[in-house]
DNA sequence: GCCACCGGTGGC
DNA sequence: GCCACCGGTGGC
């Protein structure tokens, strides 16, 4: 691919039941971090990504700030399917771990125009660079997402949640904004709804473009359960054939992130056009192509413990 | 009753 | 086939 291009690549952990925890949920949060290779090589030829973080495992540095409302009665009800940040360098592909998920939607945010390369790890370890070695790799002992590059930060006070589901799900994941109050909004429609019925933030800058309900890929095949043909057997097969999970020739560079469809008929704000430039407009587009690409990322499953995100926030999307 | 999670579906 | 959206529901 193309240097100066750069996936995202989320790490999920797999987290372990936990009393007085619904049993329901904790299944959905079973990250599974997996991934396709030793990770000394990129998941494409020149690219970066980003894996994500969990605060209460150790290696990947302090939880940052989370809006105390949000971590208030609720006991570790809710629990965070994401098990670490990481970025891959794009001069030696080495993963890097990012000790904040705001650091890491940062980091994100302007990936495309701006790669992340290791020294840009000093802001938060002293004198590292190529020459150390990587922080994290893909062992197998996690589930990887590939994560979508050059999405906005949330607003300040708003937090970007993103719940991966249990294997054989339906879909990988769920993206959900907490809202200062602590309502959850679950697609561009609620968000503008809920703009439109607090003006109050639209007057503080809140904007649309700040918004994006992109979920990652899981780098394990068949991670996701393939929508079942009815009235057919092809069933079978199309399962076989495999959700498309990312893989590392899959992994290739996002030359731009339209908005959400949903936001075309919205009145409050315009995402900022998608910054084609920085990318060769030719290079296929693993968020939204279905290329074939390469079948063989490598499935390993772990069963890592990890603690308690914060817990997420209490209400969410009104049925 | 609440709400986190899951599945279905329509539009593309 | 993918994905945004949202309704249903089971565990609490």
């Amino acid at each position: 691919m193309h240097q100066g291009d750069a996936p995202l690549v989320t790490k999920i952990s797999k987290v372990k039941p936990i009393k007085g925890i619904k049993k329901k949920r904790q299944k959905s949060i079973n990250g599974v971090l997996i991934d396709s290779d030793d990770g000394s090589r990129p998941i494409d030829s020149s690219q970066k990504e980003l894996v994500v973080y969990n605060p209460g495992t150790s290696d990947a540095g302090q939880a940052s700030s989370l809006p105390s409302s949000r971590a208030p009665n609720h006991p570790s009800r809710v629990l965070s399917s994401v098990g670490a940040f990481a970025v891959q360098c794009a001069a030696c592909f080495k993963w890097r771990l990012v000790p904040t998920k705001e650091k890491y939607e940062e980091i994100r945010e302007h990936l495309l125009q701006d790669p992340f390369v290791c020294e840009r790890a000093q802001e938060w370890r002293s004198d590292v660079s190529c020459d150390d070695p990587a922080d994290i790799s893909q062992d197998g002992s996690r589930l990887w997402a590939i994560d979508k590059p050059n999405i906005a930060q949330p607003p300040p006070g708003w937090e970007r949640i993103l719940r991966i589901r249990g294997e054989g799900s339906t879909k990988f994941a769920d993206v959900y904004y907490a809202a200062p109050s602590g309502k959850m909004l679950r697609s561009m429609v609620e968000v503008q709804k809920y703009l439109l019925e607090h003006p109050e933030y639209v007057d503080q800058g809140v904007k649309m473009s700040q918004f994006s309900f992109q979920i990652p890929r899981p780098l394990q095949e068949n991670y996701v359960r393939k929508r079942s043909v009815r009235f057919s057997n092809a069933c079978e097969s199309a399962r076989v054939r495999s959700s498309r999970a990312v893989k590392p020739a899959d992994v290739n560079p996002l030359s731009w992130l339209g908005p959400p469809k949903a936001d075309t008929d919205l009145q409050i704000d315009r995402p900022d056009p998608p910054p084609t430039s920085v990318c060769d407009p030719e290079a296929p587009h693993p968020w939204q192509t279905n290329s074939p690409a390469a079948e063989s990322a490598a499935g390993c499953l772990s069963s890592e413990d990890m603690d308690n995100n914060n817990a997420g926030p209490r209400r969410g999307p009104q049925g």
